[in-house]
DNA sequence: TCTGGGGTCCTAGGACCC
DNA sequence: TCTGGGGTCCTAGGACCC
């Protein structure tokens, strides 16, 4: 036990055990006790049970290697849907104790549990059992849970004894955990930070605990003299509570004036519309299952259309395609429109995580061109690079003097050789 | 510890303005 | 145009995380 004035702030962290192997087991209740390996899509262990674990097997393993020692164990391709709903999970069970939670991982968040506790703290460690039971039972495996006065030792204990350990680290018994602790696993210090430190002789957590203030302030940059300040119970790093937005449906409609019986203009101003609720969708880290079109005429009425996607995603040519068939369906020649309109819907989180990625080339290509797009965007305005099919509607919007916003003066750096070339910007933007 | 890709934060330095 | 200091804004690169 200890008193309140060594625990100032109580904060938890939550960490699932072998999450994604957990999740597979938790879903298909006939593989519990088995090894269990995610990633199959790789070719590389993801994500592995303790009883796989327990038989050698290593992230990042090949199947080859994880088939030779472990002949049973059953090797599963990833599945991001389960993985993140139970994760949703996860985090709103926390959340009935507190709303002050931080999603910092798929499979980890930490939650700030001061004013929850009593003068002695064991109101806290009560707490932290209940969460942990309420974690353990509802989603059918374990999770380690660490307890302390800062973010910095939370996750030390949590990761102190796994799995499914329950580990308190207050102010004044921190030693006994920062001086088994090498300096290398402290949470924000990574390897060139480790090589500066150990030459300094602060071999262990405790060696760094114990520097000089104004060595640390002096010596190493910002985060690290917070890490030092965490690791001596002090709680200065504090919890991002936004929560990841979890949009039922992303919209995005444009009237155009004057209306226009033109296929083309009208499909463009739908492209670009439906640019644009990518763009949305993926700084929400989030792709559609289904899309619904609208077209608007001028007498106000409109028609409108639904389809599934072969596959969610939050990229536009995949969208564009499909909707191209559907659009000409809709349009009814001669009819002067008004309006264009995208709904997607059916969202879910794109997860992307450490040795998970989604199989097939050609999408890990367009993934990553889009990445780029959204990094020219940053710089040089929303609309700054836009796709064939939506040069018409961005033609009209210039013509119109809404040039969104893109400096003019970036025009040319924009599209020059050299700075399309390492950004890998292939010329495809110039038609779909 | 290696590998892997992507995101985020911090810092240093440059451009520009008052 | 020079001399200053000081501020803001942007970018590149480093470090670290999962």
């Amino acid at each position: 036990m200890f008193a309140i004035s060594s625990f100032p702030k109580a904060i938890l962290h939550v960490d699932g055990d072998a999450f994604f192997a957990s999740c597979e087991q938790s879903r298909h209740p006939e593989l519990k006790g088995k090894p269990v390996v995610t990633g199959k899509e790789r070719g590389i262990a993801s994500s592995m049970s303790y009883e796989a674990k327990a038989r050698g097997v290593t992230r990042a393993m090949p199947l080859f290697e994880i088939r030779r020692i472990c002949p049973d164990a059953v090797i599963l391709p990833s599945d991001y849907e389960t993985y993140s709903l139970l994760s949703r999970r996860l985090y709103a069970i926390v959340r009935r104790y507190t709303h002050a939670v931080e999603e910092y991982g798929i499979d980890e968040c930490f939650a700030d549990l001061t004013g929850y506790g009593n003068r002695h703290g064991s109101g806290y460690i009560a707490l932290a059992e209940k969460i942990k039971h309420d974690l353990d039972s509802e989603l059918g495996f374990t999770f380690s849970v660490g307890l302390a006065p800062s973010k910095v030792l939370a996750k030390m204990g949590s990761k102190w004894k796994k799995p499914s350990g329950l580990t308190i680290i207050s102010t004044r018994d921190r030693w006994r955990f920062l001086d088994k602790y090498p300096v290398e696993k402290v949470w924000g210090i990574g390897p060139a930070t480790t090589i500066f430190l150990k030459r300094h002789n602060f071999f262990t957590a405790g060696d760094f605990a114990r520097a000089n203030e104004w060595w640390v302030k002096n010596n190493l940059a910002r985060p690290f003299w917070e890490i030092w300040q965490e690791l001596n119970g002090a709680s200065v790093m504090p919890l991002l509570l936004e929560e990841k937005s979890s949009y039922f449906s992303i919209q995005k409609f444009k009237t155009f004036t004057p209306p226009s019986d033109s296929a083309d203009f009208i499909f463009s101003q739908l492209s670009k519309n439906i640019e644009n609720a990518c763009i949305k969708a993926r700084r929400h880290k989030l792709i559609a299952g289904t899309v619904a079109i609208v077209l608007r005429t001028q007498d106000f009425r409109h028609a409108g259309a639904e389809f599934a996607l072969s596959r969610p995603t939050a990229t536009p040519q995949e969208i564009i395609a499909a909707a191209r068939d559907v659009f000409y369906t809709l349009l009814k020649r001669g009819v002067p429109y008004r309006a264009t309109g995208i709904v997607l819907a059916n969202l879910n989180p794109a997860v992307i995580q450490p040795d998970l990625f989604t199989s097939g080339a050609r999408m890990q290509k367009m993934v990553k061109l889009y990445e780029s797009v959204d990094e020219l965007a940053k710089k040089y305005g929303k609309h700054a690079i836009f796709l064939g099919s939506s040069f018409e509607a961005q033609r009209f919007g210039a013509h119109l003097g809404d040039r969104g916003d893109i400096p003019e003066r970036h025009h040319d750096k924009l599209f020059g050789e050299t700075k399309r070339k390492r950004l890998g910007i292939p010329m495809m933007f110039a038609e779909v």
